[in-house]
RNA sequence: CGGGGAGUGGCGCAGUCUGGUAGCGCAUCUGGUUUGGGACCAGAGGGCCGCGGGUUCGAAUCCUGUCUCCCCGACCA
């Protein structure tokens, strides 16, 4: 029987597993704000480590990086009508800029200091973004026109959770407008491609990605493609979408440009975007019963060295953190994932047990603790994050040479990177179901993680899509996306028996 | 936003029904004994009992309002 970590455990209690995990792994806690959270420094270092990652991708595309306003004229989410129904519920407004004492003691927000006009807090910033991309494009010759924000949004959300759904998360959202549908469909496919392999790469996170069906996409979008990770419960998480908004933003907003026959034309925009909601499916495709498992190339530290210093011989404990101060110096040298190894020596006073436990409850990939053998034999004890247990139970602790470790420390962070890509893929694909003849009866039975079905179905619309989405509602289910590599339709529609254009993912989602 | 549950030292909880000196485990600090894999013994420190109002001689406990969190639903790029 193996003590872990965490009290909490997946496969008895998945989402109080989720939150014991963050508050262990010191990811984030509560603000004492409704839905919004505090980032702590190992959860916000994983962030940094994406955007550092994802923001020299975006550039390598050609795109920009800007900064547009926090606060957005009311009057600017009235131009699009598809745009305010989605978020209209869901804003924060500020209506005055100033607050007074009643009297009493508090303070209340002056009445004679109201806005003329509201302003939004931005839940997305296509409105805002679009006005200054009317200003800045006037000729063919102004585009394509590529711009990108990293920022915060508002959502006023009714059900939040840390990292999935809250009401303030970071993100960048990428706003790009071209002269028409072929070159915005090409940015747009860029980008989902750019999410695609960003997932499978730095966040070792498989993912499928594929088109959005019509009662899933953005407010005001002609189409809305996904990546859609699978999390160890068998739900869906929607990772990444990226929109091509045809022309009625650009008409909304007045993005005009003159073409090279002299008329005026309405440019064809995308928006593209990826949130802090992607530290949340990291934590639930690679947690275990101990904590997170960070892969490597987003962990802000990727080797912890642990000296033991027993506060007993202070020619001992010298001798340890010089011999640990010496690998530190040693593994910092080589690359891993091209970039110089991230090495943490941890030499806070807590006591070292405590210390391991708290880097694996973090998920630092590489675990290294020494003590005066260690430094009298020239060897390290290592723990390997990914695969700690031996098949007794016992901590699969290892004793290998300092030096022959040091030149093999690089390649095993990226072992362990490739270990965590396809253990989380082999389930991934194991769980996507494409003989399923009976979806009640697949999803109504009593099995705890179903995963997904990939279903042929005929794209219906209108009244058609409506009653199957209430049909799979029933059943706690939704449209997850049509996988672009999927195999080609070649039979008949699920759903109403008409010939299937193509295959469509369902399932249980956050 | 509807239904349900909860908020008490850093963490996890008991105490609330039946009002009467705020407790336990872990963690922390000190001393001692240990020392290669989550040490042991002894002692100590730490609490506007989420917040406001009320009832009462007296409130963690009863009433009321409010905030926050969790679960189910509705909603949801």
């Amino acid at each position: 029987m193996i003590k872990h970590a965490l009290n909490a455990h997946r496969a008895d209690d998945f989402a109080g597993w989720y939150q014991e995990l963050i508050a262990q792994a010191d990811l984030a806690e509560e603000s004492g704000v409704r839905g919004c959270m505090v980032i702590k420094p190992w959860g916000y270092g994983i962030w940094e480590r994406i955007q550092k990652l994802m923001d020299a991708q975006i550039k390598a595309a050609g795109v920009d990086n800007c900064y547009f306003p926090l606060f957005i004229p009311l009057s600017f989410f009235e131009k699009e009508a598809d745009h305010v129904d989605g978020f209209a519920k869901e804003m924060a407004v500020v209506t005055h800029h100033r607050l007074v004492s009643d009297g009493e003691g508090r303070l209340i927000p002056d009445p004679a200091a109201k806005l003329e006009e509201p302003l939004v807090v931005r839940p997305t910033s296509e409105t805002v973004i679009g006005a200054a991309m009317a200003r800045w494009v006037q000729s063919w010759r102004n585009l394509p026109l590529k711009v990108n924000q990293w920022a915060n949004v508002v959502r006023w959300e009714m059900r939040t959770r840390m990292f999935l759904r809250t009401s303030e998360f970071l993100w960048q959202e990428g706003h790009t407008a071209h002269t028409d549908e072929a070159g915005a469909m090409a940015e747009m496919l860029r980008a989902l491609e750019m999410y695609r392999a960003f997932a499978e790469g730095p966040l070792a996170m498989p993912v499928i990605a594929g088109e959005k069906p019509e009662n899933e996409r953005f407010p005001g979008a002609v189409a809305t493609y996904s990546i859609e990770a699978m999390m160890q419960d068998g739900k869906a998480l929607q990772a990444g979408t990226s929109h091509y908004l045809g022309t009625s933003f650009a008409e909304a907003a007045g993005i005009k440009y003159q073409d090279k026959d002299g008329g005026q034309q309405h440019c064809h925009t995308t928006s593209w975007g990826v949130s802090t909601r992607l530290i949340g499916g990291v934590i639930m495709v690679h947690g275990d019963d101990d904590g997170l498992r960070c892969p490597p190339q987003i962990a802000p530290h990727q080797i912890i060295i642990i000296p033991m210093l027993r506060e007993k011989d202070a020619d001992e404990d010298q001798a340890v953190l010089d011999y640990a101060k010496a690998l530190k110096a040693q593994l910092a040298r080589p690359l891993a994932f091209g970039e110089p190894v991230r090495v943490l020596l941890d030499v806070g006073a807590e006591k070292a047990s405590n210390k391991r436990w708290s880097w694996v409850k973090k998920g630092a990939p590489i675990i290294i603790e020494i003590g005066p053998r260690d430094v009298a034999e020239g060897k390290l004890a290592v723990i390997r994050r990914d695969q700690m247990y031996k098949d007794d139970g016992k901590l699969a602790v290892t004793f290998p040479e300092k030096n022959a470790f040091a030149g093999e420390a690089a390649a095993l962070l990226e072992n362990i990177q490739a270990a965590l890509h396809s253990e989380a893929t082999a389930r991934l694909h194991s769980n996507i179901h494409r003989d399923i003849s009976d979806l009640e009866e697949f999803y109504a039975e009593n099995r705890k993680y179903p995963g997904w079905a990939e279903m042929q179905w005929a794209r219906p619309t209108g009244a058609a899509l409506d009653k199957i989405v209430e049909q799979l509602k029933a059943l706690k289910l939704t449209m997850r996306n049509a996988p672009i590599d999927a195999a080609a339709a070649d039979g008949v529609c699920f759903f109403t028996g008409a010939p299937a254009v193509e295959r469509i993912l369902i399932g249980r989602a956050y």
